[in-house]
DNA sequence: GTCTATAGTGCGATAGAC
DNA sequence: GTCTATCGCACTATAGAC
């Protein structure tokens, strides 16, 4: 028999949601999370760089599905049609069943700005990578940049959508929409012409 | 003469910046600020909430241009229109002068983590506040949040340009080139129509 | 203005797996 | 022997309570 159970990380992110949803985040401390765990607060911080941490998918693997998707876009395809691929790829990881998580793990994060800060940074990450991938595509700045913003704006308007109570489409049917309701945005908006003198 | 000198907010931040510009964030303690403004730890943590907001303009100044911008464009203008107008509105505070300041205060930022947390929060609650002014003109969600979002994406993207090695254009000038740009990405893109593509 | 909890770090020791 | 995951302990700075 081994010395140590298995699957520290996994077990440590499991019951720091469950303490964090019962007592708050703020309430909880480290070595809470740590005895909870059967292991010792040193070894949390082995696995999560801080406290926050735990509650986030490490960077590779969260952006991993996204970047496949850009890589599975034709070649042909505008920027923005090749991030909408990339983003619509990954909704799959959002699958019904994960849904009640997903709204747990949300209620926590919007009641301390302290997670929303993490989220926040999360997301820049991602925008930050589509917008490299896009580069080398040939996709030249502030374009790729624009693109991939744009991009993740969709996805957080939609995942938003996609936890509200009662909401019963899919994630990536959300996203559909929001994509045409960008289109349509700009389409009725006088913005690209604002300096009148220049036109497409 | 007072018992203590006045402006000891402007003189914390003042210090701060020099010291995180001198040392690095991590290496400067609240201590050595407050000593190095002839003020006690107690007080910089009375003026500001933690560490790292001495160096962001609290919310209400920071928002107000944007939500004057707001309400001075014209009733019938669209949703991205109205935001463009409050964007453009704002970027008067980012004066030629400024820039110098802008760049090494965002070489501090760019440097650390904690601190690009921090920024985009402030911009996600800018985007929040832009929202819910649209929201009160009449504009209805998904739409009111999506062209608050890329407002502050494309002042984002913008900003970043702005203070860029070698730039000598204004803020205003860049940010009315980025809007065009963002109507023609969703103009040249397939993405309002995608579902008619891939549907099941 | 003082006092304290807790986040987070550095370094070393330990105990297995291989 | 090496490698890896854990623990133990001492320590500092932040941040909040009183």
């Amino acid at each position: 028999m081994a010395r140590w159970e298995p699957g520290a990380r996994t077990r440590l992110q499991a019951v720091a949601l469950e303490l964090f949803a019962a007592r708050g985040f703020d309430d909880t401390t480290v070595t809470e999370i740590a005895q909870a765990a059967g292991l010792t607060e040193r070894t949390f911080f082995r696995h999560f760089a801080d406290k926050r941490e735990v509650l986030f998918t490490s960077r590779e693997p969260f952006e991993q599905p996204y970047l496949a998707g850009v890589a599975a876009a034709p070649p042909e395809a505008s920027p923005l049609d090749t991030i909408a691929t990339a983003i619509l790829n990954a909704a799959d990881f959002f699958a019904l069943e994960r849904r009640p998580y997903s709204r747990q793990r949300q209620t926590i994060i919007d009641a301390h700005p302290e997670l929303q800060e993490r989220e926040l940074l999360k997301l820049a990450s991602l925008a930050n990578s589509l917008a490299a991938a896009l580069r080398e595509r040939g996709i030249t700045e502030p374009t790729a940049t624009l693109a991939a913003e744009s991009g993740v704006t969709v996805f957080r308007v939609s995942f938003a959508q996609w936890i509200a109570a009662g909401e019963e489409r899919s994630l990536d049917q959300i996203e559909r929409e929001t994509f045409r309701g960008l289109g349509m945005l700009t389409t009725s908006a006088n913005a690209s012409r604002i300096d009148v003198t220049v036109t497409p």
